[in-house]
DNA sequence: ACAGCCGCAATTGTCTGACAAATGAAAAGT
DNA sequence: ACTTTTCATTTGTCAGACAATTGCGGCTGT
């Protein structure tokens, strides 16, 4: 934790990259509390706001919490899986909305990770990941769920997919790739007849992993994929057919 | 963006958040300029001290960028694919030095996501990523290069063999199973024959990919992911028989 | 001796007001 | 017409103050 400051970024970025760089490498270990702001501030020789803009910095990245009071102080903050994953998805679903990524491009990514994981999931699947995509199915078959419904239960549905390779490094990475496509998804309109086919590829996934099956679960992830894709370009060709030419999906999904 | 603000969490939190909002639902655009400080603390009822705390949260996590000046004032950023790469890569190397994942999880995840995207490199690697991918195994063959070296350069073979995929989601999804995964890596020492193993692999997934033989990267790539998990517990055995019975790798990337 | 209450000190959260620095645009001068 | 100067706007930084919260120790009553 140096004192040496440049003059052209910052102060508040540059302390807050400094302490950033201690926690990293261990000067700063995890629970430990952070020097008060006042000699936080004495120390960098900056006032107190400046101080204050930097640990904010921080907060904002989930790596210190802040506690007031006798005992209170700046805490190096454990990262948790499940902070991560919220992090994760909001990062993912800002790109993705920011930078007109078409759906295919997505779906591929979504897909190509899934398919990764389900032999996994297919060899270590609990009888409660199990239960989550059944539960899962059967609401997708409500005739009363909206699509919004039907996407959110989508996603549900592969994230418990995810969840039954028991990897919590692998569920991190692929909790961005599923969940940030929900919104693209929402843009589709699903018939009964798409709903249906849907609902059959899922309970032939759900049947597949339930007896060991890599393989069949594969083909109908593949299925699955191409699909999804075949259905989103219907939407792409109804909406080309009103307006000019193919546009992505992408910046039409702000509301 | 609301001025409703409650009294329990702090002020800069809720603002910070309000604006987020304000951004993720279409509200406020890309490269769109914010009120001033001066008008957001107005607006807000707050102080201007706790108004920047609050764009400072938004700068940290890239969703803004200001600039000062006449023309100056906080505006909209566009998060690009570069910057998220790079968060990514932050957030999952602070989860698994933090979390204490075992070797063998982490390198599951990342193998599985890798096999995942090799059959699309394969379809449509290009000469550039091709070349990338042998420069790497040249690299990687210099009997100078230290253990630090040969794993960054397998690091950016890897990321080579990714992006061949040309896929941007995937390749954002991927950076941080593969960046982060380097610090757990460096603590295995590369015997000259195990460096040999290797960069046999790599020359068999690189002429695979070449021949646009997915298979044959597959199965490379899965021998890669094997002999990788023995070379860990070569290392934690060894580990073990100074200390006691098995620990994870994690707690000892600090240095 | 012990339980409960109270006040105190430490610390973060917030406010006010001020000045410095950067920056672009308008005004002035040639 | 072009260059220079001035100026208004806006962020960056500072200083000092007060409010709110919270744990600890000492005081008091039994």
């Amino acid at each position: 934790m140096k004192t040496n400051l440049e003059t052209r970024r910052e102060l508040s970025a540059q302390i807050a990259e400094a302490i950033r760089a201690a926690i990293i490498d261990g000067t700063l270990i995890v629970d430990q509390r952070l020097p008060s702001e006042a000699e936080l501030s004495e120390k960098f020789g900056v006032s107190r706001p400046t101080l204050r803009e930097a640990l904010k910095r921080l907060a904002a990245q989930n790596l210190i919490r802040t506690q007031r009071g006798a005992r209170g102080g700046a805490f190096v903050n454990r990262l948790r899986f499940e902070e991560a994953y919220d992090q994760q998805i909001a990062t993912s679903t800002l790109l993705l909305s920011m930078n007109e990524v078409d759906f295919e491009t997505a779906c591929e990514a979504r897909y190509a990770l899934e398919r990764a994981c389900a032999p996994l999931s297919t060899a270590r699947c609990s009888a409660s990941h199990l239960a989550r995509m059944r539960a899962e199915i059967h609401r997708q078959g409500q005739p009363s769920l909206s699509d919004e419904g039907f996407c959110a239960s989508d996603v549900a549905f592969h994230r418990a997919l995810v969840d039954g390779a028991r990897n919590p490094v692998l569920s991190y990475q692929l909790a961005g790739a599923i969940e940030a496509i929900e919104p693209l998804m929402n843009m589709i309109t699903f018939s009964a007849r798409s709903r249906a086919r849907i609902i059959a590829l899922h309970t032939t996934i759900a049947d597949a992993i339930e007896r060991h099956n890599a393989a069949a679960a594969d083909s109908a992830l593949a299925a699955l994929a191409a699909y999804t894709v075949e259905l989103a370009q219907d939407v792409a060709r109804r909406k080309s057919g009103r307006s000019s030419g193919q546009d992505p999906i992408g910046p039409v999904i702000d509301r």
